[in-house]
DNA sequence: AGATCCTGGACATCTAGTATCCAGGAATGA
DNA sequence: TCATTCCTGGATACTAGATGTCCAGGATCT
């Protein structure tokens, strides 16, 4: 899975914690990331509904909506896209018995077992929030709501 | 994820149906796979200990267990590795107040988050058996075992 | 001995992820 | 109005891993 998804995660985290839009140079420099990169990955977050841009002075990066609404799954799905972990629907096309325009993803036995699995991947990653992560964040360092804030601002 | 874990399932299934060793060259004709390609994968599996080989005339491969033993997890292990869906224990380790040596995908909270739904996934794959498939295939097509013995002897 | 087939390494190719750069547009503040 | 800051999106290059091929060696069977 993409490095993307793992730099999505913890930028949005780290968004809950300021109120002003970050730009993207500064979400990349807290990490060290390479900040054209990044900034790409921010754009299909914006895409999905899950951060808005603002361009200008004092602009950049902030949450679309309240992180209680921010599931785990959105994130990965913004990144990633919407296919599921193995796709497994080719290779009966050229099996016995195979006829163009079937659809194998109902036929294949392996993937309705496999889609099984998806879904129960999925139903974990959409069941956890950011704010989730964060109330546990807090939990396990109860100083980084104000290290990472003021981090940022000495970034900016 | 890969395309050899597909390969590899649907190789194992149609080793249910056989009971002697069949070649590499047999199995990749059967879906008209690349032969050398395909061994490759079936190396691994026999590596993992869920086929067995065996070299010279009338040779093969051959399920090392009873279906009934080998979970799609096993396969899926086999073909992609053990490593996890997401691996999300780098970043911190540029992020303020990070030591070396220290095990990042402990105190990092999408990784313990992500670490929920990777175990949630490899639930249902360790659930699921070769055998429990062979059966559903058996169901949507009954005559599946004798269509696919009768082919797999006609590519021999 | 000859044929069949697995084993394992070396090698080539192709694709997707990673990374950089730049021209354009939008917002801010002087 | 003008300069600055910052997002947007396309073009491009690099890289690692997946995909695919080939071959020499060893094991087994007839």
């Amino acid at each position: 899975m993409s490095q993307g998804v793992e730099w999505a995660l913890h930028t949005c985290l780290n968004l809950t914690w300021v109120d002003a839009p970050a730009p993207a140079g500064v979400l990349a420099a807290f990490y060290e990331l390479p900040p054209a990169y990044l900034n790409k990955q921010l754009q299909a977050l914006v895409r999905a509904g899950i951060l808005t841009s603002v361009p200008g002075p004092r602009g950049g990066f902030q949450l679309a909506r309240p992180p209680e609404t921010i599931s785990l799954l959105d994130i990965v799905t913004a990144i990633e896209g919407p296919e599921e972990l193995l796709r497994c629907d080719q290779i009966l096309t050229k099996g016995p018995g195979s006829h163009a325009g079937v659809d194998y993803r109902q036929s294949c036995a392996f993937a309705q077992a496999m889609r099984v699995a998806d879904l129960a991947w999925r139903r974990e990653l959409t069941a956890k929030t950011v704010a989730d992560v964060r109330a546990d964040v807090v939990r396990l360092h109860p100083s980084s709501p104000a290290d990472t804030r003021s981090r940022i601002d000495a970034l900016r």
